[in-house]
RNA sequence: GGAGCGGUAGUUCAGUUUGGUUAGAAUACCUGCCUGUCACGCAGGGGGUCGCGGGUUCGAGUCCCGUCCGUUCCGCCA
């Protein structure tokens, strides 16, 4: 070993000790008669000092020495005169005798501290660096630290971890694929996958019973903070369960992480349908952390000669608390941010309840104030209580409100990433009508169980068919999907026939699933975390980047690498990309 | 595919609204001074194709058109 400790673990008790330190120079401070150096290592800073009257020549070298250059010293500990309270190794510091310098640096083109003044393009370019820096390790140690307890956990209720291939078939299905070309099979392409979702429960075929991966998958999709077109899946498959296990044995795994990660106790996850977080958030992945209730106000808001509340299929409001006394710009912000184009209402409506007990709105034309009051009761608003309105065909306007809703919760501070508010959503619709054209498709993926009890719809009303399906919601982030799985061969063919799919395109598509489901496919079902998401949130963090040690950007480059990039004609000849000259 | 914001010193930014002398600040870097600093301090210095291309103008970092790059969002993400 080239040392004999860290720079983060010698403090007052190794005072005497001889000892040999290895590191990069963080700073140093020269002044002039003697020359501090912080020496950096992932376990923390270490103080060197260097003194003129007791070895000249060795300060003197000290003093040259570069930021980042990569040193070996040995010296003796010894407790300083002016101690440094803000750092564990504080009250020591190393008294040298010998400088290795193991390698030298250019200066780096940021500061590697805890406060960069490096951009993200840069940092991205120099990742290599930015992973230097402590806040930037402590996000890749805290995916280690979930990665691990995850495994630990799992492995401790009997789950396997097998890893299922990355070279697979493509699917028309879902997201885009990407692709790769067969050098040994001209003109054809792996895809790489999704999710390894058939892998899993083609294991629970061969009765492995309990499987998990902590696993890569692939979306040849456009990306966003939290969207990156290869990220990390907990992906997990149980048989012999029914949707309450599987609920029960993941809700337990994410309290574990809560807890010994983050030292959170979080209470029972409370569970609601889809049905009830459309009408009570507008949003299948609702927020919890505040209230604010959506509230239908079609009862008493229509026929009163308003024209867009008596058009809409839809009124419905929010209640923010204490905010009757939004000046007239802090609500034309609201209105402005309702009508930009990534939300596209057309308006808002807002009623005050003053806390002087008069009640002033933006349709006081049309309604009286009993009128108001009444849809105040609705709310149970009280003085000081402002009340906001939107209305318009019901998905839509939901979804409008539900974006307000989050503005304001933000406004009022009530997301704080410190808190942590989980839920179950259950009961969604096993199908989804596609407009364009004109076919159901699966909303969860086509091997998703229905509910028994809602089965006998498929055939009369299937975009009434609720499915065996759960996601895992916090904080308003979809953190865990899954479902119960079909297993019966003739349920499956009723589920492909309900997505269009003829015998054949079944068959070719699923073909090994479907045969083997013909040998003894037990009652499964399973979910998958979304691992990158469940460490930003753990991290506090909206962007994923964070905890990916080496992320791609927006337009899916990996901008240290340069990748993607062209590759020589010699290869596409190989590949048969290109004909041969 | 669409919308918003941004691109000026190694770096982070100001300056662009209202075109006008030699484009500033902080930090980093270099030199000198300094024996208890820890964001050390003090003095001095070097450092710019204002993303790129075109246009308007006596004159463009600033206005117009195009384009590239970054970022956020919508579409998309079974």
């Amino acid at each position: 070993m080239l040392r004999t400790h860290t720079c983060g673990e010698l403090n007052i008790n190794n005072v005497g000790q001889p000892v040999t330190l290895c590191g990069w120079l963080q700073r140093s401070r020269d002044l002039g008669g003697m020359t501090f150096i912080d020496l950096r290592d992932r376990y923390g800073i270490t103080q060197l000092a260097f003194n003129m009257d007791t070895n000249a020549e060795l300060c003197e070298k000290a003093r040259k020495l570069g930021r980042e250059y990569v040193l070996q010293i040995t010296g003796k500990v010894v407790e300083r005169s002016n101690k440094n309270s803000k750092i564990p190794t504080g009250d020591i510091e190393i008294l040298v005798e010998k400088i290795e310098v193991l390698n030298e640096s250019k200066t780096p083109p940021f500061t590697i501290e805890d406060q960069s003044d490096g951009g993200d393009e840069l940092r991205m370019k120099y990742r290599y660096l930015d992973l230097r820096r402590t806040p930037v390790y402590n996000n890749i140690l805290l995916r280690h630290k979930m990665a691990i307890e995850t495994r630990n956990y799992l492995n401790g209720l009997d789950f396997v971890e097998v890893e299922t291939p990355f070279l697979i078939k493509s699917t028309p299905e879902g997201a885009r694929d990407f692709v790769v070309p067969s050098r040994m099979n001209e003109g054809e392409f792996y895809a790489l996958p999704q999710s390894p979702q058939t892998f899993k429960q083609l294991l629970m075929v061969s009765g492995y019973d309990r499987y998990f991966q902590i696993v890569r998958c692939f979306r040849d999709e456009d990306l966003r903070a939290d969207r990156q077109p290869e990220f990390t899946q907990i992906d997990c498959e149980m048989s012999f369960v029914t949707q309450d296990d599987v609920l029960n044995t993941f809700e337990a795994l994410t309290k574990h992480l809560f807890k010994v990660v983050k030292n959170v106790d979080v209470s029972t996850f409370p569970r609601m349908t889809y049905a009830d977080a459309m009408t009570y958030y507008g949003c299948d992945k609702p927020d919890t952390r505040f209230e604010m209730k959506f509230v239908e106000l079609n009862d008493v808001a229509k026929g009163k000669d308003f024209k867009v509340f008596d058009d809409a299929e839809l009124v419905v409001g929010i209640c923010a608390d204490g905010c009757s006394e939004y000046t007239r710009k802090q609500l034309d912000e609201l209105t402005d941010f309702v009508k930009r184009p990534q939300i596209g209402a057309t308006g808002l409506v807002h009623i005050k309840f003053n806390l002087d007990g008069t009640v002033k709105s933006s349709v006081d034309k049309f309604f009286i104030e009993a009128d108001l009051k009444a849809i105040g009761e609705k709310f149970n608003a009280k003085a000081g209580d402002l009340i906001l309105i939107m209305a318009g065909v019901r998905e839509k306007a939901q979804k409008q409100l539900s974006e307000l809703r989050l503005e304001m919760g933000e406004r009022l501070e009530l997301r704080s990433p410190e808190v942590f508010s989980p839920l179950w959503v259950v009961d969604f619709p096993l199908l989804e009508y596609d407009e364009d054209s004109q076919r159901f498709f699966a909303k969860h993926h086509p091997f998703t169980s229905p509910k028994m009890e809602d089965i006998e719809l498929m055939e009369t009303d299937p975009g009434a068919v609720r499915a065996i399906a759960h996601d895992l919601v916090i904080n308003g982030v979809e953190v865990a999907g899954g479902s119960i799985r079909i297993f019966n061969r003739d349920l499956q063919n009723k589920m492909f026939k309900l997505l269009g799919f003829s015998e054949e395109e079944a068959k070719k598509q699923f073909g090994f699933l479907l045969d083997a489901f013909e040998y003894g496919a037990p009652p499964h079902g399973g979910i998958a975390f979304g691992f990158d998401r469940l460490c930003s949130l753990f991290g506090g963090s909206e962007s994923i980047r964070d905890y990916i040690a080496f992320p791609k950007n927006n337009a899916g480059r990996d901008v240290m690498l340069d990748a993607p990039s062209s590759i020589s004609t010699e290869q596409l000849e190989e590949l048969q990309l290109v004909l041969k000259k």
